[in-house]
RNA sequence: UGUCUUGUGGUGUAAUGGUAGCACAACAGUUUUUGGUACUGUUUGUCCUGGUUCGAGUCCGGGCAAGACAACCA
């Protein structure tokens, strides 16, 4: 009992960001009758992103440390380039990533109010039907810095807008021939509040839910705010390019609402990753010209790709939490990403051998036919995950990186006449090796100790290197697949003016064969490993049984590739 | 020459008028049957400039810089 007094005053509070700050501010003001409501307003228009994922952990997340709910509700206004392909693997993504919305919405569903809205808006004198062509329009509507001028059919009588937008309504009206605008302020600082175009006819293309029985659909800004407010969203969070419309989202709103509550729009960083392409429109054509293999490439920051490289569900939260929430729109270094990786899949994946570019070892004093099984430790930070066996043999592989005939003297590695630990095996001096005529090493020979088999009490014996191997007659094939960045250029944002094409990476992937253990036969899609001293790995699901394919998640850090580069 | 927003080590993020801290990165070292992990240490920061205050990263004024906004996209 009295151990307990200790500590608790120790526990440093987690600092709130600014989003949590406003929500409690609001609570403590009891606005909205103290309910927490949030909403994750994708469009399905594409798969999601990490940047997506970074506003999913909010919006799922402030409902739930508040007492809240969060509704998945689909932006679908734009029956031009959504597509229920995208409906499906949103849904997907978010389960894995380990959230479950309270409903699901879609704007769709708002399509009958949002249409007798706007015929109240036109009967209030505050919204009417414009003819003019898009290019006109336009061009009355100034620029940041010069007012814009009022279209000739602004003021046309209450009557024949009711008219003409059941024309337009009811699909007698061509496609681009007509639009309601709202009748707000074509002189106004705000680009928004410049008449905003607020239904255009889409004719030509059938909605993903509503198929043709539409011919109208509203522009985000007079269905965003709208299915907020009739949905009961208390915090509609979102980025930061949407700040600019928050005074229209609230105009729209206290056009048609009561008193009794109020969705609150709060905008926060997007999240941008160095070497990185973050926008929809170029992992679209990233995708469609075959740059990768598809929206699930491993090179791609999707939620999709990211799963299929090993990422898992905690990396991703982990590297949200370190990244935080603010109003500065800044360039995340992606080694905050590879951290987070390493650090779960550390504490997480099982060792395995595999060896990438393997020369063959030859154990010249190891009888010819003699075969040993050895145990390998499943994963040493945690114990209870227990270990496997693996075989030794005569005729090893071991990575041609660890054999150097001339070494310099802070090589650890196998070099002639120097000493060796075989992990979880036995310690072996080098004698030699074999050349082909080009000079390229073809076989390396070593002599055991027989007395050094882990275990053993001579297997203490300090020796400087450790590296690993699998046995020739033993191991099996995998293919490999090794990614790099997808971009050579840090910044992307910045090189405005450059085609992505010319900043792709032209070594992005590198397939290979390794040699594995024969341990690695069962592993199933998507299971994690550590290849021992050269990375995280998992199995690909293009990976069939006697047909093993990896991919390399992150590399493990290495420290002699930067004592190389000095 | 508009409106809105933002400036804290190399990167990101804390400090809510009271010791500028944390993570990543970098560097040096210890441990190690992974040149991994873990641990220790080091380097580097409040955009500038006035003011208020006993005290300013924080509040106020003026600069400077960066970003967003001119789709019948969201």
């Amino acid at each position: 009992m009295e151990e307990q007094i200790a500590n608790t005053s120790e526990v440093k509070e987690e600092s709130k960001n600014f989003i949590e700050q406003f929500v409690e501010e609001d609570l403590r003001e009891n606005k909205n009758g103290g309910r927490i409501q949030t909403r994750f307003p994708p469009e399905p228009n594409g798969y999601l992103h990490i940047g997506h994922a970074k506003a999913i952990c909010l919006d799922f997340g402030i409902a739930k440390k508040y007492g809240g709910i969060c509704n998945l509700r689909f932006d679908d206004t734009n029956p031009v380039k959504e597509d229920v392909e995208y409906v499906d693997s949103i849904q997907e993504d978010i389960k894995w990533l380990g959230f479950q919305w309270a409903g699901i919405y879609y704007a769709s569903d708002y399509f009958e109010q949002l249409h007798e809205l706007a015929i109240r808006f036109i009967k209030e004198g505050k919204a009417y039907v414009d003819e003019q062509t898009a290019e006109e329009i336009a061009s009355q509507k100034g620029t940041p810095t010069i007012p814009g001028t009022e279209s000739p059919f602004r003021n046309r009588p209450i009557e024949e807008n009711l008219k003409l937008f059941e024309q337009m309504s009811s699909g007698e009206i061509p496609d681009g021939k007509m639009v309601l605008r709202a009748k707000i302020d074509m002189s106004s600082p705000n680009m928004h509040f410049r008449d905003p175009i607020i239904y255009r006819i889409i004719t030509s293309h059938p909605h993903h839910r509503t198929g043709n029985k539409w011919k109208v659909y509203p522009m985000y800004d007079f269905a965003h705010g709208q299915s907020d407010y009739f949905e009961g969203v208390t915090h509609s969070l979102c980025t930061l390019e949407f700040e600019v419309h928050r005074p229209l989202y609230n105009w729209f709103i206290d056009q048609f609402a009561g008193t009794d509550y109020r969705p609150r729009q709060i905008e926060f960083n997007r999240l941008n990753i160095t070497y990185t392409v973050m926008s929809k429109r170029k992992m679209l054509q990233l995708v469609n010209e075959g740059i990768v293999r598809g929206w699930d490439d491993p090179r791609m920051p999707t939620i999709c790709g990211l799963r299929r490289r090993g990422y898992t569900p905690a990396s991703i939260h982990n590297f949200i939490k370190t990244i935080g929430y603010t109003k500065y729109d800044g360039l995340i270094d992606v080694s905050l990403l590879e951290h987070a990786v390493r650090d779960d899949l550390n504490a997480n994946a099982t060792r395995v051998s595999a060896v990438l570019d393997p020369i063959r070892l030859v154990l010249t004093n190891y009888p010819e036919n003699q075969e040993e099984t050895m145990v390998a430790i499943n994963n040493p930070e945690r114990e209870e995950d227990g270990t496997h066996e693996i075989q030794f043999s005569r005729e090893l592989y071991i990575e041609r990186d660890d054999f150097m005939e001339e070494a310099p003297k802070k090589y650890f590695r196998l070099t002639p006449g120097k000493e060796v630990r075989l992990k979880n095996a036995y310690i072996i001096r080098c004698t030699g090796c074999d050349k082909d005529t080009e000079g390229n090493i073809t076989t390396v020979y070593a002599e055991y100790d027989p007395l050094t088999r882990s275990g053993m009490p001579d297997s203490n014996r300090k020796v400087k290197g450790t590296i690993h191997w699998v046995s020739v007659r033993h191991a099996i094939d995998a293919e490999v697949r090794l990614y790099d960045r997808l971009f050579v250029v840090e910044n992307l944002q910045e090189e405005k003016d450059r085609d992505f094409h010319e900043m792709l990476n032209p070594n992005s992937l590198t397939v290979t064969t390794a040699k594995v253990e024969p341990w690695l036969s069962h592993a199933k899609p998507l299971d994690h490993f550590q290849f021992q001293r050269i990375g995280y790995f998992n199995v690909d699901p293009d990976s069939k049984p006697g047909a093993l394919v990896f991919n390399r998640t992150v590399s493990l850090k290495d420290s002699w590739q930067k004592e190389l580069k000095k």
